[in-house]
DNA sequence: CATCTATGTTATTCGCTCTAACATTGGTCG
DNA sequence: CGACCAATGTTAGAGCGAATAACATAGATG
């Protein structure tokens, strides 16, 4: 997270215990499928005892807020690279930005739990919503050179990317609760993203 | 939920715990916002001790399961309610049908949390997508009738229908989490999803 | 090198889920 | 009609995990 080297060090001070344990946290929720991870679990996983993450984080919600920061930083890292192989405001482009968003929260389930589920156990502090806000004005952006390649700069960019976020959002969690292979067993989520978003802007195009 | 009437037999036997259960605990979920509540607490509500719930319910998740249940029913029921006020097959139907989606999810927003939350725990039975689907399928029937009317008799409803449950059901998470009032605060949910049902139904026309 | 603070440990408390063993009662069948 | 028994309730308590308190160690700093 910090960007620190990993060392073992092995002595009575882990060194580097507050991202082991945010490491260790991942690591369950993602072996188990479940947020409802044991802090003990992390704990032993980083190598100490049980009280000692309670010197790096106020209690469980806190750690679980770490871990989303993570997943929030990953999910716009994983945006921002897919962005750099496709063409400036093209409609590739903003399926592009669609299918990675799918592709990041379906590959993970547990962090989507993290990033959508609960919403007042977690305090919305300021770094989620820069990260948050990072990856979904990378859309905007995108959806503004769109709009100007399209003779559409009347368009409103930041509704219309909200509209197209809801999409992609809206598809990852019906996909992920298996609804898609239930009633489309022969279609795939990242073909309705494509073909929704080029019909949704064919309707924008003419100005619908 | 089985339609039996409330009494108040105020004996050793509670009479009907097993619904009075379910009531409790939707109330605690619904006023601590939280599907966090305390097992004991619902007994309490219900007049009995803390061992009682599990003559009806093996653990918790199955109590939860069981609002779930209740919670579906609730959603299926006024998305019906919400059609017949509509001309079939009009827009107007179809939005509205959306709305309803958002006002229900977004009303309650620990159903949400329970409908979409982590899958794993969830036995996902019979009845549960019996109730998803009842409420889906209604959807499906409002496009098939507008498919008609717009001489679109080729296109495939179902799949039109899913990404119109998107549309709906990504707008909802993402007001829900208050990304519309920091985004677009002039704005509103439902006028969002007029709009972009809209777009996108007219984009569906162009043949897109 | 003395000390101070950050970071770790062990021991403990508290709340909650779930089970065990026992109690009550309403329905059923001789 | 009355004896039984299955369903449903009660109290007691085991066991787990979160969080805290009191104590220990070591790395940094003057």
């Amino acid at each position: 997270m910090t960007g620190k080297p990993k060392v073992q060090p092995r002595g009575y001070h882990h060194g580097d215990l507050r991202n082991a344990l945010i490491i260790a946290a991942a690591e369950l929720i993602e072996e188990s499928g479940s947020l409802d991870f044991a802090m003990i679990d992390a704990a032993r996983r980083a190598g100490v005892s049980s009280a000692a993450p309670y010197r790096h984080f106020r209690d469980k919600a806190a750690l679980l807020d770490a871990v989303l920061e993570f997943a929030f930083f990953a999910l716009s890292q994983e945006m921002d690279a897919v962005t750099r192989n496709q063409e400036r405001g093209s409609i590739e482009a903003i399926v592009a930005l669609g299918q990675a968003y799918i592709r990041f929260v379906t590959g993970h389930p547990q962090f989507y739990d993290l990033m959508w589920g609960d919403r007042d156990k977690r305090f919305v502090d300021d770094v989620e919503n820069e990260l948050r806000s990072s990856g979904f004005y990378l859309l905007v952006a995108t959806v503004e050179a769109w709009c100007q390649r399209s003779g559409r700069d009347g368009e409103d960019a930041l509704t219309l990317s909200i509209k197209l976020w809801a999409m992609a959002h809206g598809l990852s969690g019906i996909a992920m609760h298996g609804h898609v292979e239930r009633f489309l067993p022969q279609a795939d989520v990242y073909s309705l993203l494509e073909s929704s978003t080029q019909t949704f802007l064919e309707g924008v195009r003419r100005g619908a």
